[in-house]
RNA sequence: GGCCCCAUCGUCUAGUGGCCUAGGACAUUGCCCUCUCACGGCGAAAACCCGGGUUCGAACCCCGGUGGGGUCACCA
């Protein structure tokens, strides 16, 4: 699953690279095998897709830095491994999780930060390291992190971080079951596929350190870094499943357009000058400057999300969105696939008047409902408000026998016809109007009824009044 | 707790020592448009975390505090 925080991040490295003509590769880190699946890299890939962020070098896009998925490099990590190891710059260490888990309890008691320096191993003899070995004694591969001096990150949105050496523990390179670590792995990967920007989230800034130092161990250019900060929910915590929708996924089942996402969170955090903030993705690369990437964390705002979304839907054509609606009406019942298809111009006059009123595709099948079917449910509660009232009973019928005989059924006609009735019986048209909509659509709100009167078409109309004037006289006689 | 990052309206942000009486957007709200609801238009309310410096002058620079976040694995 794709979090949001992972797309705005991969979102700015796209944003980047279009911007300088870079290169965009995608890079699957699946070391840990208990839990990288084939799924969730294919997951991966079509939420990257789907909101249109589409990858120069990577799995099915090739390149000359291959292969991309990690599993595929272990060798080359071993190899690298075991250069650091002849060096002198990484140790053999044959401690125990228990016994690595003892220390750090112990140091946690007296109040000391778990930093493991490696104890006896850390300056083994060689020698009696390979006797070890041999003699099947698992073991991990540690770096030999310098006891002194600093290790200086210069990032390219906070400027300089320093970490002290002291504080950085001689951690695992590569595992006992020789395959390596993510931070090993990772700085290997990014001087191997010459990387020249690393932009990731702000939680592996206390990472970076570690790769710059193995960088240094072996010789290899360092690449820029950018660390941007978190996406966090309302409450400030870490964007969660709490929160709400927090993949793509997820905002995609709820009526969230990609480009509409794209937009939001290119938006959230980067900086950009606020004068106006809709803009196509390359556009948005245009103006993109990662020094001006804001540092501190984001709050994820679902409600401007929801703007911007009813932004891009009115940018749709209406074609577009009867499209876009067809699937959608046909799961929700609100009308048959044939009757679709019977009259498929009807659906985009219909999406045309309603795509003002639309904020989430998810809206569509309800405001688009009273447009298909015959029979209506009157809320009893709402229809004696409507029909309660003595004139509607006086004039109803009067308005249904004047519409049933319009010689054309056409906005302006419909509109003549209900404002002539209401001012031959001096009274404002809205007290025809309203019933008039409760009755043909079975809602207080609708699009303009005149609009909507002509796509419903007269015959619907017709049947539908005709039904409320039955229920009106029942209601009358009780 | 150690280390690290961050701090302008409720939210996202503009601001880079005088243009700030702090600007925009979303949300809230008033009015207009109007057959309802939206859309749209015009308004309103709403913020520089606190305390010290530096400076003729600080939202902008420095220090401290407070607050929030991240991270402390043979996970990435």
């Amino acid at each position: 699953m794709l979090h949001v925080g992972g797309v705005r991040t991969a979102l700015f490295n796209w944003l980047y690279a279009r911007k300088t003509g870079g290169v965009f590769v995608l890079r699957i880190e699946d070391t840990d095998l208990a839990r990288s699946t084939e799924e969730s890299v294919e997951q991966l890939k079509r939420s990257l897709r789907w909101i249109g962020l589409d990858w120069d070098e990577g799995p099915e896009a090739v390149g000359d830095h291959g292969p991309y998925r990690q599993t595929e490099r272990f060798d080359l990590y071993r190899e690298a491994a075991k250069k650091l190891l002849d060096k002198g710059s990484a140790y053999h260490d044959f401690a125990t999780a228990e016994e690595l888990a003892a220390l750090r309890d112990a140091a946690r008691a007296e109040g000391r930060p778990p930093i493991y320096t490696g104890g006896e191993y850390r300056d083994m003899d060689p020698n009696e390291a390979k006797k070890r070995i041999e003699a099947g004694e698992p073991y991990t591969v540690r770096f030999k992190t310098p006891r002194e001096g600093q290790t200086v990150v210069e990032d390219l949105i906070r400027g300089p971080v320093t970490f002290e050496n002291v504080n950085i523990e001689d951690f695992v390179i590569m595992k006992s079951t020789d395959t390596p670590t993510y931070n090993f792995a990772a700085a290997y990967d990014d001087a191997a596929m010459e990387m020249s920007h690393v932009i990731r989230g702000d939680d592996h800034l206390s990472n970076t350190p570690r790769q710059i130092l193995i960088h240094q161990a072996l010789d290899y250019p360092l690449p820029a870094f950018a660390h941007v900060p978190q996406v966090l929910g309302s409450d400030k915590k870490k964007l969660s499943k709490r929160h709400g929708a927090a993949s793509v996924e997820e905002f995609a089942d709820q009526g969230i357009l990609p480009e509409a996402l794209f937009n939001y969170l290119a938006l959230l955090g980067a900086g950009y000058a606020p004068d106006e903030e809709i803009f196509t993705p390359l556009e948005l690369a245009e103006r993109f400057r990662i020094e001006k990437v804001s540092g501190n964390p984001a709050v994820f705002d679902e409600k401007k999300l929801t703007s911007i979304n009813g932004l891009y839907l009115r940018r749709r054509s209406p074609e577009e969105l009867a499209k876009l609606a067809t699937p959608m009406l046909i799961e929700s019942d609100v009308v048959s696939e044939q009757e679709l298809l019977d009259d498929a111009p009807r659906l985009v006059r219909i999406m045309d008047l309603l795509k003002e009123r639309v904020s989430r595709t998810t809206d569509i099948p309800d405001s688009v409902g009273y447009f298909y079917g015959d029979e209506l449910e009157y809320d009893p509660e709402e229809f004696e408000k409507q029909f309660g009232k003595e004139f509607v009973q006086e004039n109803f019928p009067e308005l249904i026998s004047r519409l049933e005989a319009l010689p054309e059924w056409t906005e302006s006609a419909v509109e003549e016809s209900i404002r002539g009735l209401s001012a031959e019986k001096e009274k404002g048209a809205k007290h025809l109007i309203h019933p008039l909509r409760f009755a043909t659509t079975g809602r207080t709100v609708s699009a303009g009824l005149f609009e909507t009167l002509v796509l419903l078409g007269r015959g619907r109309t017709l049947l539908r009044s005709e039904r409320a004037v039955q229920e009106m006289k029942r209601l009358s006689t009780e």
